[in-house]
DNA sequence: TCCATATTTCTAGTATTATCGAAATATAGG
DNA sequence: CCTATATTTCGATAATACTAGAAATATGGA
């Protein structure tokens, strides 16, 4: 994943209502939610949960899929997944977050100061 | 970490300049960088470069400390180990991004269509 | 075809964020 | 104390994001 995706997905989550719209969705799991259902749970504006939906779409979060004249949001575990290890890989040490490779940091020799 | 807490980390990483310098110093270790030799590897606006760093740090990504007339930044990787860990926990389904505990999806009753 | 419901797109107002020059603050050394 | 360097804060501007009403589009059923 290269960083540009990352910094999307990262700014699709990067917000209360889109955050709490994702999190509902992983609990439902694959089957998801339609947007009605979603609208209702939050009771926000049809038009701006849209625009939310659209953005976690686009950031490869989430996945659309019609069924009859609802519209069903699910996650892509793909797309989540590629980003958590994206900062575990870039943003940590490498491992978990291991504070860097050193061994247990010997003292350096005195910085500039 | 509440959910706050981690919109707010995420948008930190969020932004392409911040995440280069989470990442650069990363790379670097517990021992970080200088704020003057940030600018210069990214070559910005002494006044921008702080600002970012405001943003990380009250985040809870980095942690600055004064060495003489300089400060470094380095990553706080605790505060990056819970967001990664609040992303594996409430935004996959649990361990590393499984679609949800369901075995498989049997195939559900044709939803109301 | 026509109507009702679901969802999106358009448009615009407001709010938040990013950038940077200039001024302010802090620290070290002479 | 004075100067030089490092970094932050201030203030202003430009860019981007959020919200929601209204209009448009899509789908299914009568």
């Amino acid at each position: 994943m290269e960083a540009k995706t990352a910094v999307a997905s990262l700014a699709a989550l990067a917000q209360d209502a889109r955050l709490a719209i994702f999190r509902l969705l992983v609990q439902k799991g694959p089957e998801g939610l339609c947007v009605g259902d979603i609208a209702a749970k939050f009771g926000m504006a049809a038009a701006t949960l849209s625009f939310h939906l659209k953005e976690l779409t686009s950031a490869g979060l989430l996945v659309a899929r019609q069924e009859g004249r609802f519209i069903y949001y699910a996650p892509n575990f793909e797309g989540m997944n590629a980003l958590v290890s994206y900062l575990t890989e870039n943003c940590c040490g490498g491992e978990t977050c291991a504070p860097a490779r050193r061994p247990v940091a010997r003292k350096r020799k005195e910085k500039i100061t």
